[in-house]
DNA sequence: ATCTTTGCAAACTTTTTGCACCAAT
DNA sequence: ATTGGTGCAAAAAGTTTGCAAAGAT
Protein backbone atom coordinates (compact mmCIF):
# COMPACT_ATOMS: atom_id res chain seq x y z
CA UNK A 1 0.00 0.00 0.00
CA UNK A 2 3.00 2.20 0.52
CA UNK A 3 4.60 1.32 -2.39
CA UNK A 4 1.94 1.97 -4.24
CA UNK A 5 0.96 5.18 -3.10
CA UNK A 6 4.38 6.30 -3.78
CA UNK A 7 4.49 5.00 -7.05
CA UNK A 8 0.66 6.23 -7.75
CA UNK A 9 1.98 10.10 -6.50
CA UNK A 10 4.62 9.34 -8.93
CA UNK A 11 2.81 8.70 -12.00
CA UNK A 12 0.36 11.20 -11.11
CA UNK A 13 2.86 14.04 -10.33
CA UNK A 14 3.83 13.29 -14.36
CA UNK A 15 0.64 13.95 -15.94
CA UNK A 16 -0.15 10.09 -15.98
CA UNK A 17 -3.91 8.86 -14.99
CA UNK A 18 -4.33 6.29 -12.77
CA UNK A 19 -6.28 3.00 -14.32
CA UNK A 20 -7.54 -0.07 -13.20
CA UNK A 21 -4.78 -2.01 -15.42
CA UNK A 22 -1.67 0.41 -14.11
CA UNK A 23 -3.00 -0.31 -10.23
CA UNK A 24 -3.20 -3.74 -10.98
CA UNK A 25 0.13 -3.83 -12.60
CA UNK A 26 1.62 -1.90 -9.86
CA UNK A 27 -0.22 -3.76 -6.97
CA UNK A 28 1.50 -7.51 -8.85
CA UNK A 29 4.74 -6.00 -8.77
CA UNK A 30 4.64 -4.90 -4.89
CA UNK A 31 2.70 -8.81 -3.73
CA UNK A 32 5.70 -10.32 -6.07
CA UNK A 33 8.93 -8.45 -5.39
CA UNK A 34 11.14 -9.71 -7.79
CA UNK A 35 11.83 -11.26 -10.67
CA UNK A 36 8.73 -11.44 -12.87
CA UNK A 37 8.19 -11.46 -16.52
CA UNK A 38 5.94 -9.36 -18.12
CA UNK A 39 3.68 -12.49 -18.87
CA UNK A 40 3.41 -12.93 -15.23
CA UNK A 41 2.05 -9.90 -14.25
CA UNK A 42 -0.11 -10.33 -17.34
CA UNK A 43 -1.62 -13.64 -15.80
CA UNK A 44 -1.84 -12.02 -12.21
CA UNK A 45 -3.48 -9.27 -13.90
CA UNK A 46 -6.23 -11.14 -15.54
CA UNK A 47 -7.36 -12.53 -12.86
CA UNK A 48 -8.67 -9.38 -11.30
CA UNK A 49 -8.76 -7.47 -15.14
CA UNK A 50 -9.18 -10.37 -17.86
CA UNK A 51 -9.50 -7.82 -20.24
CA UNK A 52 -6.43 -6.32 -19.94
CA UNK A 53 -3.30 -6.74 -22.61
CA UNK A 54 -0.39 -7.96 -22.48
CA UNK A 55 0.23 -3.90 -25.14
CA UNK A 56 -0.78 -2.46 -21.81
CA UNK A 57 1.57 -4.33 -19.50
CA UNK A 58 4.81 -3.60 -21.24
CA UNK A 59 3.46 0.00 -22.09
CA UNK A 60 2.55 0.49 -17.44
CA UNK A 61 6.05 -0.85 -16.93
CA UNK A 62 7.77 1.23 -19.58
CA UNK A 63 6.55 4.61 -17.96
CA UNK A 64 7.03 3.20 -14.63
CA UNK A 65 10.59 2.30 -15.62
CA UNK A 66 10.81 6.10 -16.99
CA UNK A 67 9.83 7.50 -13.55
CA UNK A 68 12.18 4.79 -12.15
CA UNK A 69 9.61 2.93 -10.19
CA UNK A 70 10.61 -0.11 -11.79
CA UNK A 71 13.60 -1.50 -13.30
CA UNK A 72 14.31 -4.64 -15.35
CA UNK A 73 16.93 -7.26 -16.04
CA UNK A 74 17.45 -9.65 -18.85
CA UNK A 75 18.99 -12.63 -17.01
CA UNK A 76 19.62 -14.30 -20.05
CA UNK A 77 18.03 -16.03 -23.46
CA UNK A 78 13.91 -15.23 -23.57
CA UNK A 79 11.84 -12.45 -21.07
CA UNK A 80 12.88 -9.98 -19.11
CA UNK A 81 12.45 -9.46 -15.53
CA UNK A 82 10.82 -6.59 -13.68
CA UNK A 83 11.01 -5.42 -10.45
CA UNK A 84 10.51 -1.98 -8.07
CA UNK A 85 14.05 -0.48 -8.45
CA UNK A 86 14.54 -0.47 -4.58
CA UNK A 87 14.87 -4.36 -3.75
CA UNK A 88 18.51 -3.98 -2.91
CA UNK A 89 19.90 -7.66 -4.35
CA UNK A 90 21.75 -9.14 -7.05
CA UNK A 91 20.27 -12.11 -9.23
CA UNK A 92 22.47 -14.95 -9.88
CA UNK A 93 20.98 -17.18 -12.19
CA UNK A 94 22.71 -20.76 -12.80
CA UNK A 95 23.51 -21.65 -16.55
CA UNK A 96 22.37 -25.33 -16.01
CA UNK A 97 19.36 -25.36 -13.96
CA UNK A 98 17.98 -21.51 -14.62
CA UNK A 99 17.54 -21.25 -11.32
CA UNK A 100 17.62 -17.90 -9.70
CA UNK A 101 18.90 -16.65 -6.68
CA UNK A 102 18.82 -13.56 -4.96
CA UNK A 103 22.45 -12.41 -3.23
CA UNK A 104 21.92 -9.11 -0.90
CA UNK A 105 24.02 -5.78 -2.55
CA UNK A 106 26.68 -5.70 -0.56
CA UNK A 107 28.52 -8.49 -1.93
CA UNK A 108 28.79 -5.71 -4.91
CA UNK A 109 29.62 -2.93 -3.10
CA UNK A 110 33.33 -3.33 -3.72
CA UNK A 111 33.24 -3.98 -7.15
CA UNK A 112 30.88 -0.59 -7.30
CA UNK A 113 33.69 1.68 -5.50
CA UNK A 114 36.33 -0.31 -7.99
CA UNK A 115 34.44 0.56 -10.96
CA UNK A 116 33.84 4.39 -9.86
CA UNK A 117 37.63 4.80 -8.85
CA UNK A 118 39.75 3.32 -11.68
CA UNK A 119 36.96 3.63 -15.05
CA UNK A 120 34.53 6.88 -13.03
CA UNK A 121 31.65 4.24 -14.09
CA UNK A 122 28.78 4.15 -11.90
CA UNK A 123 27.43 0.70 -11.78
CA UNK A 124 23.75 0.42 -11.28
CA UNK A 125 22.84 -2.00 -8.66
CA UNK A 126 20.14 -4.19 -9.40
CA UNK A 127 20.74 -4.50 -13.46
CA UNK A 128 22.65 -7.34 -14.12
CA UNK A 129 22.89 -10.93 -13.44
CA UNK A 130 25.74 -13.00 -12.80
CA UNK A 131 25.85 -16.46 -14.49
CA UNK A 132 27.58 -19.50 -13.42
CA UNK A 133 26.39 -22.63 -12.04
CA UNK A 134 24.93 -22.95 -8.97
CA UNK A 135 25.78 -25.12 -5.58
CA UNK A 136 23.51 -28.25 -6.80
CA UNK A 137 24.49 -28.57 -10.69
CA UNK A 138 28.20 -28.31 -9.76
CA UNK A 139 27.65 -31.05 -7.68
CA UNK A 140 25.07 -33.07 -9.71
CA UNK A 141 27.54 -31.84 -12.63
CA UNK A 142 27.64 -33.87 -16.10
CA UNK A 143 25.10 -36.81 -14.54
CA UNK A 144 22.46 -33.49 -15.17
CA UNK A 145 20.80 -32.19 -18.16
CA UNK A 146 22.44 -28.81 -19.06
CA UNK A 147 18.57 -28.27 -20.42
CA UNK A 148 17.66 -24.84 -20.95
CA UNK A 149 20.39 -22.74 -20.76
CA UNK A 150 19.93 -19.35 -19.44
CA UNK A 151 22.72 -17.95 -21.77
CA UNK B 1 45.45 -18.07 -36.75
CA UNK B 2 46.75 -19.92 -33.27
CA UNK B 3 43.69 -19.40 -31.39
CA UNK B 4 41.96 -20.81 -34.94
CA UNK B 5 43.95 -23.90 -35.04
CA UNK B 6 42.66 -24.52 -31.36
CA UNK B 7 38.81 -24.14 -32.22
CA UNK B 8 38.76 -26.54 -35.40
CA UNK B 9 40.89 -29.04 -33.62
CA UNK B 10 38.73 -28.95 -31.10
CA UNK B 11 35.76 -29.08 -33.37
CA UNK B 12 37.20 -32.12 -35.33
CA UNK B 13 37.60 -34.07 -32.17
CA UNK B 14 34.03 -33.67 -31.54
CA UNK B 15 33.05 -34.57 -34.98
CA UNK B 16 32.44 -31.69 -36.29
CA UNK B 17 33.36 -30.77 -39.64
CA UNK B 18 35.21 -27.53 -41.10
CA UNK B 19 33.10 -25.53 -43.41
CA UNK B 20 33.74 -22.48 -45.03
CA UNK B 21 31.30 -20.88 -42.88
CA UNK B 22 32.39 -21.89 -39.92
CA UNK B 23 36.28 -21.39 -40.69
CA UNK B 24 35.41 -17.72 -41.69
CA UNK B 25 33.03 -17.28 -38.88
CA UNK B 26 35.61 -17.70 -36.49
CA UNK B 27 38.31 -16.16 -38.42
CA UNK B 28 35.65 -12.74 -38.07
CA UNK B 29 35.46 -13.46 -34.17
CA UNK B 30 39.14 -14.10 -34.16
CA UNK B 31 39.87 -10.42 -35.80
CA UNK B 32 36.85 -9.13 -33.97
CA UNK B 33 37.97 -10.08 -31.05
CA UNK B 34 35.05 -8.63 -28.67
CA UNK B 35 31.09 -7.74 -28.56
CA UNK B 36 30.22 -8.93 -32.29
CA UNK B 37 26.41 -9.42 -33.01
CA UNK B 38 25.22 -12.18 -34.57
CA UNK B 39 24.73 -9.87 -37.69
CA UNK B 40 28.03 -8.36 -37.39
CA UNK B 41 29.41 -11.88 -37.90
CA UNK B 42 27.14 -12.36 -40.60
CA UNK B 43 28.47 -8.94 -42.83
CA UNK B 44 32.08 -10.25 -41.87
CA UNK B 45 31.31 -13.08 -43.60
CA UNK B 46 29.45 -12.31 -46.33
CA UNK B 47 32.11 -10.29 -47.94
CA UNK B 48 34.36 -13.83 -48.48
CA UNK B 49 30.90 -15.81 -48.49
CA UNK B 50 28.05 -14.07 -49.59
CA UNK B 51 25.96 -16.98 -49.98
CA UNK B 52 25.98 -17.28 -46.36
CA UNK B 53 23.13 -17.30 -44.18
CA UNK B 54 22.37 -16.34 -40.85
CA UNK B 55 21.25 -19.69 -39.37
CA UNK B 56 24.32 -20.79 -40.34
CA UNK B 57 26.30 -18.17 -38.24
CA UNK B 58 23.78 -19.04 -35.41
CA UNK B 59 24.22 -22.46 -35.45
CA UNK B 60 28.09 -21.83 -35.93
CA UNK B 61 28.05 -19.99 -32.77
CA UNK B 62 26.04 -22.67 -31.18
CA UNK B 63 28.14 -25.18 -32.13
CA UNK B 64 31.34 -23.00 -30.91
CA UNK B 65 29.49 -22.50 -27.87
CA UNK B 66 29.01 -26.00 -26.63
CA UNK B 67 32.72 -26.38 -27.07
CA UNK B 68 33.97 -23.59 -25.02
CA UNK B 69 35.22 -22.06 -27.61
CA UNK B 70 32.66 -19.08 -28.00
CA UNK B 71 30.15 -17.11 -25.29
CA UNK B 72 28.06 -14.84 -25.42
CA UNK B 73 25.94 -12.09 -23.25
CA UNK B 74 22.93 -10.05 -23.27
CA UNK B 75 24.50 -6.31 -22.76
CA UNK B 76 20.66 -5.39 -22.64
CA UNK B 77 17.73 -5.19 -25.32
CA UNK B 78 17.93 -5.95 -28.75
CA UNK B 79 20.71 -8.47 -29.93
CA UNK B 80 23.37 -10.82 -28.16
CA UNK B 81 27.11 -10.21 -28.55
CA UNK B 82 30.02 -13.20 -28.86
CA UNK B 83 33.06 -13.18 -28.21
CA UNK B 84 36.09 -15.90 -27.81
CA UNK B 85 35.97 -16.86 -24.26
CA UNK B 86 39.42 -16.36 -23.22
CA UNK B 87 38.94 -12.64 -23.79
CA UNK B 88 39.28 -11.81 -20.25
CA UNK B 89 37.19 -8.69 -19.47
CA UNK B 90 34.05 -7.90 -18.17
CA UNK B 91 31.49 -5.38 -19.93
CA UNK B 92 30.65 -1.91 -18.09
CA UNK B 93 27.92 -0.59 -20.06
CA UNK B 94 26.52 2.90 -19.81
CA UNK B 95 22.82 3.00 -20.32
CA UNK B 96 23.16 6.72 -21.44
CA UNK B 97 24.94 6.21 -24.18
CA UNK B 98 25.33 2.65 -24.83
CA UNK B 99 29.11 2.73 -24.82
CA UNK B 100 30.82 -0.34 -23.53
CA UNK B 101 33.89 -0.75 -22.65
CA UNK B 102 36.08 -3.74 -21.03
CA UNK B 103 37.60 -3.98 -17.83
CA UNK B 104 40.01 -6.57 -16.61
CA UNK B 105 38.43 -9.33 -14.91
CA UNK B 106 40.39 -9.23 -11.67
CA UNK B 107 38.36 -6.69 -10.75
CA UNK B 108 35.14 -9.33 -10.16
CA UNK B 109 37.62 -12.06 -8.58
CA UNK B 110 36.91 -11.09 -5.12
CA UNK B 111 33.15 -11.25 -5.79
CA UNK B 112 33.79 -14.50 -7.70
CA UNK B 113 34.96 -15.85 -4.68
CA UNK B 114 32.23 -14.23 -2.21
CA UNK B 115 29.72 -15.92 -3.99
CA UNK B 116 31.21 -19.42 -4.86
CA UNK B 117 32.35 -19.03 -0.60
CA UNK B 118 29.03 -18.21 0.53
CA UNK B 119 26.91 -19.32 -1.89
CA UNK B 120 28.43 -22.23 -3.10
CA UNK B 121 27.99 -20.45 -7.36
CA UNK B 122 30.60 -20.63 -9.46
CA UNK B 123 30.38 -17.44 -11.49
CA UNK B 124 31.10 -17.55 -15.16
CA UNK B 125 33.53 -14.24 -16.01
CA UNK B 126 32.81 -12.82 -19.07
CA UNK B 127 28.88 -13.82 -18.95
CA UNK B 128 27.23 -10.64 -18.19
CA UNK B 129 27.36 -6.95 -18.31
CA UNK B 130 27.15 -4.09 -15.58
CA UNK B 131 25.23 -1.38 -16.36
CA UNK B 132 25.81 1.87 -15.15
CA UNK B 133 26.61 5.60 -16.28
CA UNK B 134 29.80 6.14 -17.92
CA UNK B 135 32.30 8.82 -17.11
CA UNK B 136 31.30 11.63 -19.64
CA UNK B 137 27.65 11.01 -19.18
CA UNK B 138 27.81 11.20 -15.74
CA UNK B 139 29.74 14.54 -16.30
CA UNK B 140 27.33 15.79 -18.51
CA UNK B 141 24.43 14.26 -17.02
CA UNK B 142 20.76 15.19 -17.68
CA UNK B 143 22.40 18.05 -20.35
CA UNK B 144 22.74 14.68 -22.77
CA UNK B 145 20.17 12.42 -24.70
CA UNK B 146 19.07 8.88 -22.31
CA UNK B 147 18.94 8.00 -26.04
CA UNK B 148 18.79 4.13 -26.73
CA UNK B 149 19.41 2.88 -23.47
CA UNK B 150 20.73 -1.05 -23.18
CA UNK B 151 17.84 -1.86 -20.20
C1' DA C 1 28.86 -44.02 -48.19
C1' DT C 2 27.84 -41.77 -44.29
C1' DC C 3 26.53 -38.41 -41.45
C1' DT C 4 27.02 -33.30 -40.69
C1' DT C 5 26.18 -28.88 -42.17
C1' DT C 6 23.96 -25.63 -45.19
C1' DG C 7 20.54 -22.41 -47.34
C1' DC C 8 16.14 -21.28 -47.44
C1' DA C 9 11.69 -20.28 -45.83
C1' DA C 10 8.83 -20.38 -42.37
C1' DA C 11 7.89 -20.56 -37.44
C1' DC C 12 8.60 -18.77 -32.97
C1' DT C 13 9.15 -15.67 -29.04
C1' DT C 14 9.29 -11.37 -27.01
C1' DT C 15 8.35 -6.66 -27.47
C1' DT C 16 6.66 -2.57 -29.97
C1' DT C 17 3.48 0.22 -32.66
C1' DG C 18 -0.66 2.30 -35.28
C1' DC C 19 -5.12 3.17 -34.73
C1' DA C 20 -9.76 3.95 -33.37
C1' DC C 21 -12.19 3.90 -29.16
C1' DC C 22 -12.55 4.65 -24.20
C1' DA C 23 -11.76 6.69 -19.83
C1' DA C 24 -9.48 9.76 -16.17
C1' DT C 25 -8.95 14.22 -15.01
C1' DA D 1 -13.69 18.52 -23.11
C1' DT D 2 -9.30 17.19 -23.36
C1' DT D 3 -5.54 14.30 -23.42
C1' DG D 4 -3.62 10.07 -22.19
C1' DG D 5 -4.48 5.04 -21.91
C1' DT D 6 -6.43 0.77 -23.77
C1' DG D 7 -7.45 -3.29 -26.64
C1' DC D 8 -6.63 -5.25 -30.70
C1' DA D 9 -4.19 -6.74 -34.61
C1' DA D 10 -0.34 -6.46 -37.01
C1' DA D 11 4.63 -5.52 -37.37
C1' DA D 12 9.27 -5.80 -35.63
C1' DA D 13 13.34 -7.84 -34.01
C1' DG D 14 16.11 -11.67 -32.87
C1' DT D 15 16.59 -16.41 -32.99
C1' DT D 16 15.33 -21.21 -34.00
C1' DT D 17 13.75 -25.09 -36.77
C1' DG D 18 12.24 -28.50 -40.61
C1' DC D 19 13.60 -29.98 -44.72
C1' DA D 20 15.85 -31.36 -48.87
C1' DA D 21 20.16 -30.62 -51.09
C1' DA D 22 25.17 -30.10 -50.70
C1' DG D 23 29.51 -31.05 -48.58
C1' DA D 24 33.13 -33.07 -45.41
C1' DT D 25 35.18 -37.11 -43.91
Amino acid sequence: MERMQIAIENLKAHGGRITHARKAVLQALVTAKTHVTAEDLLNIVQKQFPEVHISTVYRTLDALEKLGVVDHVHLGHGKAVYHLTDNSHQHIVCEMCSSVEEVPYQLFTELQSNLKEKYGFQMRMNHFAVIGKCRRCLKESGSTRPSSSTH
